[in-house]
RNA sequence: GGGCGAUUAGCUCAGUUGGUUAGAGCACACGCUUGAUAAGCGUGGGGUCCCGUGUUCAAGUCACGGAUCGCCCA
């Protein structure tokens, strides 16, 4: 009897595969890479999807900034949803290359190279030893960058990356720029920088340091009114009436060109004892009352709209001080009249742009007012003896009202750690204000994903100022302008720059500082004053300008790029302000549309807690570490499970759960290879008719799962796409489908054996083009580990396409009643629950069931599918009956729903050694005399 | 300080034009299985829908106010 269990134990066909269990992604994912691009799998797919010409599209790529050798989370999740996007696109069938790129320029790495160079030795920096030791850092850095993007598992033109240092990319920047000047979008004018006295230099905004409790003197000035505009002239009878401004920085009135109001604040008149009429706004007035120690009446109130194109007179200069309006006028301090310096804030100066007011800055490099502010404030410090000498002046002439100590933060230099100033100098503007209305328009063509996108940009480009593309610094591209040092004429044409721009080309830009004026220019080119003697702009670009020349200096130039029109960007939220917006406007401006069709903005990776990753709170998570611990794909997986439209958390439990989640995907495929080994596709014909309810079922159900997947890859909703995975496999698959179909798949004939193997087959070319975007290192194993009967026409997993959704695989009556036997099966699940907590049976096959339904509707339902349930319900025997008059005395549990009742009962007959279900017929085949009937059949044809 | 956004179970997400007792998967607990076995199955517990006020017969959902967190700007 043992001896023929044990025999019959190996009639049963089981599983066999050698594919894995555990995915093991820290060893294994990089012998898979090694295969992807040894064998150029990205360029071999590339051109398969070239010929068959279904579509194009191209995500390009934001350069990553080269700062550090190392990625982090955030940049890691930027590089894994590209990838994603590209893979998903070419699956879908699309020619669909990706450029990686890296930024280069630009200060953080400058002042990196110079505070090292410093230290080696105190001779002053040399430009181009400097740009040779930034070139040498960011090739460092750049290999190192690109092999842990690699190892994300990020397929693309690694060979043909771009670099924003590369000569061919810095003279199509150039060549780019030159079209901007040639359309008259790039001036030279005046712009408030910060600006450090001690180290007499412009200083970044990376460079400042806000100082707490940083003591300035506070004053109320008074501003006499010299006209009223149409709408206030009710006030003219005020003869002494002045606008009360405030500020912390006396030493700029001399740079004073307006008074800036709300106009959203109602303003009033009052009569003042000491200092006659006032005006000020009204939400002010008591903490002024307070402050000046005197009670005030309202005489009147205007709103401050009407004041605007008043006039004003500056206190100690013959000027004029227009009144206009700003909505960044608060009432939190002051008096809701601002002294308006252009040339000594950034507010003031876009508020002036906004008014035609130019930018006077009489303040030299020391920080000492000069001759143009007034000959007795001349050679003053700002901060010390030019606050005191105008507070002395206003005093005097008695408009000052109100002076004290005041305290609070204040800008200071990171380096010098003194107080800096605003500082209006020479500076190169693109003229936004140009092609604002047509990059609006053009923001309103665009795809933003998600779409509150396109408000944050839209109104950023709606609000900004003029772009400021100078910066007074060493590593980046020349802006390419001379000077005529005899007559200091500005020399910026296309001549020029073409000729800049054909040498940089060939040397890279370096050769703006290693060649003298005259090698640079032209042959022969000469001044209109007829001088020859030239000197280089020292300013370069804004790295802005660098990386938002792209769609120019790297699509256009590549004629395998250049041609796509479905192209989408995809970065941080946080390039609404950056890359979109200087990529956008360098567009626009020489070619008058956006660079892009689509743009998909991702939020920030915070720690578990949703706080933000600090070293200090060291709560970092680094992608290096969780690849050595999970693997690739298990952060990938964690890309696409959240949803990106918003900040994203990561964190240890996380990432076990997701590691949790693979291990199930994983082995219900691993389920599916290792039922599939002896399948033999070529040979095997199976048709739609061949197969059981429950199997319809399951092609039905895989359909409508590729639908809903296709739908979320399309609106790149990959969130939706694990949810609906890691149901289908753990809900549909592992623990309704598999587990019914097990018995067929071991015990049974070869006929229904072959009916589950074909819809394992659809599920398994199915489910692997949809796992490959996110998951291509699963994939690309499961390929490795392909049943030899399947069709398998390809080197890599990455050559699949996605199979459409088969319609004639779908039957909505078949669904409809499904329904209802799920719900019966619920009750039935129940009840056998019961009797096996109370020790009554062990498997659910030691029981029989009887379903006594509530509507004839479902009895009849269920009839239909009478041979069938017991598999279904995974029991040895089912009952159906609309009557509940039964023995309660051989019932071992019961549970009920509103559609039925469940009764438990043990089954009838005895446990086939085979199949392990109780059979009655055990014993009435000729040769198999142990075995039920089925079984014994089963054994016969196998053999 | 301003603009934009987020907040539903321990985690990731659903929740329709406002409409019964707010759902799923995972995790957790208990049990079963040992023919997917460092796997698989079943059952179960678990929620102040961020808080408050309002509109409404009815609010997770709409309006207003606030909190916390994040991004951008100042």
């Amino acid at each position: 009897m043992l001896e023929e269990t044990v025999n019959y134990k190996d009639t049963l066909n089981l599983p066999q595969t050698d594919f894995p269990m555990r995915g093991d992604g820290p060893k294994r994912e990089p012998e898979i890479q090694k295969f992807w691009f040894e064998s150029d799998i990205y360029k071999k797919v590339l051109e398969e999807r070239k010929k068959t010409n279904i579509g194009s599209f191209l995500l390009h790529d934001g350069p990553p900034y080269l700062s550090s050798p190392n990625i982090h989370i955030g940049t890691a999740l930027n590089k894994i949803l590209k990838d994603i996007v590209v893979k998903y696109k070419t699956l879908q069938g699309f020619y669909s290359p990706y450029v990686p790129g890296f930024d280069c320029h630009g200060l953080p790495i400058e002042s990196a190279i110079s505070k090292d160079k410093k230290k080696d030795s105190n001779l002053p920096l040399d430009p181009v030893q400097l740009r040779k030791e930034c070139t040498e850092f960011v090739m460092v850095n750049r290999k190192s960058q690109e092999v842990k993007f690699k190892r994300l598992g990020v397929l693309g033109d690694w060979d043909n990356s771009y670099m924003t240092i590369y000569p061919e990319f810095e003279a199509a920047q150039l060549d780019l720029f030159g079209k901007m000047v040639d359309a008259k979008y790039i001036y030279r004018g005046l712009k408030p920088v910060y600006w450090c006295p001690t180290c007499q230099t412009a200083l970044a905004e990376a460079e400042v340091e806000y100082v707490e409790n940083y003591k300035s003197q506070s004053i109320y000035v008074g501003f006499n009114f010299l006209k009223f505009s149409n709408d206030s002239k009710s006030l003219e009878k005020y003869k002494d009436l002045k606008a009360v401004i405030w500020t912390t920085t006396p030493w700029t009135l001399p740079g004073n060109l307006a008074v800036c109001l709300n106009e959203k604040f109602m303003y009033v008149v009052v009569k003042s004892n000491k200092f006659g009429h006032l005006l000020l706004a009204e939400g002010m007035l008591s903490e002024f009352s307070k402050k000046l120690e005197e009670e005030f009446s309202i005489l009147e109130t205007v709103s401050g709209k009407s004041l605007e194109n008043s006039v004003c007179s500056h206190p100690f200069i013959d000027r004029e001080s227009p009144i206009i309006l700003g909505d960044h006028v608060t009432l939190e301090a002051g008096t809701g009249c601002v002294h308006t310096a252009p040339g000594h804030g950034l507010e003031d100066f876009a508020v002036g742009q906004k008014y035609g007011l130019k930018s006077i800055s009489p303040v030299d490099s020391k920080g000492l007012l000069t001759e143009e502010a007034s000959p007795v404030l001349k050679g003053l410090y700002v901060h010390k003896g030019a606050n005191l000498k105008v507070i002395e002046i206003l005093s005097e002439n008695g408009s000052l009202l109100k002076q004290e100590d005041y305290l609070h933060s204040y800008p200071h230099c990171w380096r010098s750690k003194t107080p800096i100033i605003f500082r209006a100098t020479d500076q190169w503007f693109c003229s936004v204000r140009d092609f604002r209305t047509q990059a609006l328009d053009q923001i309103k063509k665009v795809k933003w994903i998600p779409a509150v996108g396109e408000n944050r940009i839209y109104s950023m480009v709606e609000s900004r100022t003029d772009w400021c593309i100078s910066r007074q610094r060493i590593w980046g591209v020349p802006i390419p302008a001379f000077y005529c040092i005899d007559c200091n004429a500005l020399h910026l044409n296309s001549e020029i720059i073409n000729n800049v721009s054909s040498i940089v080309k060939k040397s890279g830009s370096s050769i703006w500082w290693e060649k003298e004026a005259q090698d640079l220019l032209p042959n022969g080119y000469k001044c209109n004053c007829g001088s020859s003697n030239f000197k280089k702009e020292t300013d370069t670009m804004d790295v802005w300008f660098d990386s938002g020349s792209t769609h120019y200096s790297v699509v256009k130039q590549n004629p395998d790029l250049a041609n796509i029109s479905d192209v989408m960007y995809l970065e941080g939220s946080d390039q609404h302000r950056g890359w979109f917006q200087s990529s956008l406007l360098t567009s626009v401006a020489i070619n008058g549309v956006a660079p892009y069709k689509t743009v998909l903005t991702h939020g920030f990776v915070l720690d578990e807690n949703g706080r933000k990753m600090s070293k200090s709170l060291g709560n970092v998570v680094d992608p290096e570490k969780v690849i050595s611990e999970y693997g690739a794909d298990i952060l990938r997986l964690w890309v696409a499970s959240t949803d990106y439209s918003s900040d994203m958390k990561i964190g240890q439990n996380m990432l076990k759960q997701l590691a949790d989640v693979y291990r199930n995907v994983r082995n219900t495929i691993r389920f599916v290879l290792g039922n599939l080994y002896d399948y033999d596709e070529a040979n095997i014909k199976i048709t739609y008719d061949d197969l059981w309810s429950i199997d319809k079922y399951a092609l039905h159900r895989l359909q409508e799962v590729k639908d809903e997947v296709y739908k979320s890859f399309t609106s790149f909703e990959f969130y939706k796409f694990y949810q609906i995975l890691q149901n289908y496999c753990s809900v549909d698959l592992s623990s309704f489908y598999f587990d019914i179909v097990k018995d067929r798949l071991y015990a049974g004939s070869p006929a229904s054996r072959n009916a589950v193997q074909f819809v394992l087959k659809e599920i398994l070319s199915s489910l692997l083009p949809i796992l490959a975007p996110v998951l291509p290192h699963l994939a690309e194993d499961i390929w490795k580990s392909f049943p030899k009967g399947l069709l398998k026409n390809h080197e890599s997993a990455l050559f699949l396409k996605f199979s459409s959704v088969n319609k004639s695989y779908m039957s909505e009556n078949l669904i409809n009643d499904y329904k209802s036997i799920l719900l019966v099966k619920e009750v039935a699940n129940k009840a056998l629950e019961i009797s096996r907590a109370e020790k009554k049976i062990g498997k659910s096959l030691e029981a029989k069931v009887l379903i006594v339904l509530k509507s004839s509707d479902v009895f009849n339902l269920l009839k239909k599918y009478e041979s069938e349930l017991p598999t279904i319900f995974i029991v040895s025997q089912v009952d159906l009956s609309q009557k509940s008059n039964i023995d309660s005395s051989q019932v071992l549990s019961s549970a009920s729903s509103d559609v039925c009742e469940a009764f438990v009962f043990l089954a009838n007959g005895e446990k086939c050694p085979r199949c392990w279900k109780s059979c009655t017929d055990i014993g009435s085949h000729i040769k198999h005399k142990t075995i039920c009937l089925n079984c014994a059949e089963a054994v016969d044809s196998r053999s």
